[in-house]
DNA sequence: CATGAATGAGTTTTCATTCAT
DNA sequence: GATGAATGAAAACTCATTCAT
């Protein structure tokens, strides 16, 4: 990717991330990336093709993130330990600001089966966890997209409230808050 | 309230679910609430206000919703589950729209400790029977939001996540996301 | 005079002052007065009317202040150092605020034949003096106009530069400039 | 300058001075000055900027005029007479409308003490002819402001008289009066 | 390729005036 | 007479997009 794309996505996200949606102009988006407003026509269609790149990107990114540390060979607790962790971190740490923004899912976006196809391969270390989890009936029957957002997510969650100025929590009760959430997922 | 400040929030609440954001004018309020625009300038003082507002009147009306049909002498099992569903029919019908959207996060906010002391008293009855809970030995000893984002609120995310297009969900499987949340926050 | 519309003049003329044309409301000026919006215009037709009148009111209000403790057994010079020091007076004191804002000119007006007419009668006094002076040869043969402009009103010149801020005077530099502006007009 | 930046500098001066503040928009601008609504707000931040921009460009005008024609080697009242004139001219050829009107009071304002500088510059010819003035006894010993108030300034108030409507005034009476005017300043 | 000044339709906001109470 | 909520036309201002350089 060109420097110069990247360089207006990065800006893009940190706008929304700070302004919102509402307050989003392609003149500001070009200021923050250091590049003239035409020169973000060259890279992207449109406003809408540039949000919609630009949720391509954070998944991307975030898929990349999430997967960090990760081996076959960790138990099926350690591999969600740690993923939920690299979520935490990612989130706290503001490198990806829109997640705990919630605006994500405001982005344009492609349809549902499209979405569905593109989430499987972006996030396969995630599904195959679930998948193998359900196979040894670790885990309950359900959905992988119902699991995730039962357990995984929580991570994200959690760390908007602490963001958003709400919340503070310890090393034990995050530790607490990744056993509990791991408690909803397991068969007991 | 007045008359038509009721009806200019409820105007603009209906234009933000299906405009979103990003398609929402003062006109179009204007004339969705029937009234002329100068006179949305009446009750509040800008756009942002009038958001704002909205804000804190939908919180008002999640709170009154998710209390619904609770009673003290139901169990906590009965109340909680009373309670998720009180919040996904809202969240799935459309009838706060916002809530799911996180699209208010940018607004101009009150500071978190202000914040903090109107939802322990809106939602009186969530942190009743956390606390309960918590009493018996039933809950894990977590600080309530803790525990309300690990459990109730994955009601909220998965209604996101139906709306949203990508998932399908059936009444069993409704049963067994509700069951698995409760497992989140209660001692195994 | 009503009350009301007293207060209403009193108030255009306070806002006129601070906040000039640009920036002048009726409901500011219904605020200022503490009446209603309509009550205004129970006593005026409409804005133009209004800032009108007012042209009338100030007009008399200045007529009435030139001529206190004026007396025709005082001598010319005598008369016209009152007369200044009068102007002097309600410009610095803030009394009749536009004055000095030289946006007086700026309110609407009859045409110059009625202007005129008006004015011989408000300022008899002042017309009285330099027609006086002009039939001893004391002054210049010229229109009394002339004349004014040329010495009684540099008190409100003066006195413009004095509240705007950039002019420090003391009283003798007053004197001398009153005994200069005396020169103006004097045969030499 | 830019060539669009002057244009509507001097669009925005002609409107002033045919329809007065009270008849200024910012499209009416546009339109006289060919320009579109947003070009202007690329050179000015709103409004008020447009407007307090010209008192200076103004500003710079008129102390370029005042000065034409004007060179040392003339005598003192020489100096004065052509300034006089000068400022006569173009008060009354419509030149440099606002000059008149003190329709710039309402402005936000640089401080006392900058303005004081900058007319310093700006005049620096007018302040050389007082100071000359009082150093060879010709002028009485006041203040460069108040000298100016008295004598030269009433070229533009006696211009705005006849533009006005009130006052004709004739070649030789143009002539009486800046006699009268020199002999306010001048020591007898 | 990159620029950034220019555009003008579309937005937010103001405010003179009316009118039911 | 007095009120002030309501109006809506007109104003100020924004911003996605284009295009000459």
């Amino acid at each position: 990717m060109t420097d110069k794309k990247e360089r207006i996505l990065t800006a893009t996200e940190k706008l929304l991330a700070t302004h919102g949606f509402h307050g989003l102009s392609m003149q500001m988006v070009a200021k923050e990336a250091q590049v003239a407003t035409g020169t973000i026509y060259r890279y992207f269609d449109d406003k809408d093709d540039l949000l919609f790149q630009l949720h391509e990107y954070i998944l991307g990114y975030i898929a990349n993130k999430i997967s960090q540390n990760i081996s076959d060979s960790m138990s099926l607790k350690q591999r969600y330990r740690t993923m939920w962790l690299n979520l935490w971190q990612m989130s706290v740490s503001g490198n990806a600001p829109l997640i705990n923004q919630g605006q994500f899912q405001n982005l344009p976006r492609k349809n549902a089966h499209e979405r569905k196809a593109l989430n499987k391969h972006l996030f396969s270390c995630v599904n195959q966890m679930f998948d193998e989890g359900k196979a040894c009936n670790l885990f309950k029957p359900l959905d992988n997209e119902i699991l995730s957002t039962l357990s995984l997510e929580t991570s994200c969650y959690l760390a908007r409230r602490k963001i958003n100025g709400g919340l503070e929590i310890t090393d034990s009760e995050l530790n607490a808050a990744i056993n509990a959430s791991w408690d909803a997922i397991i068969q007991h």
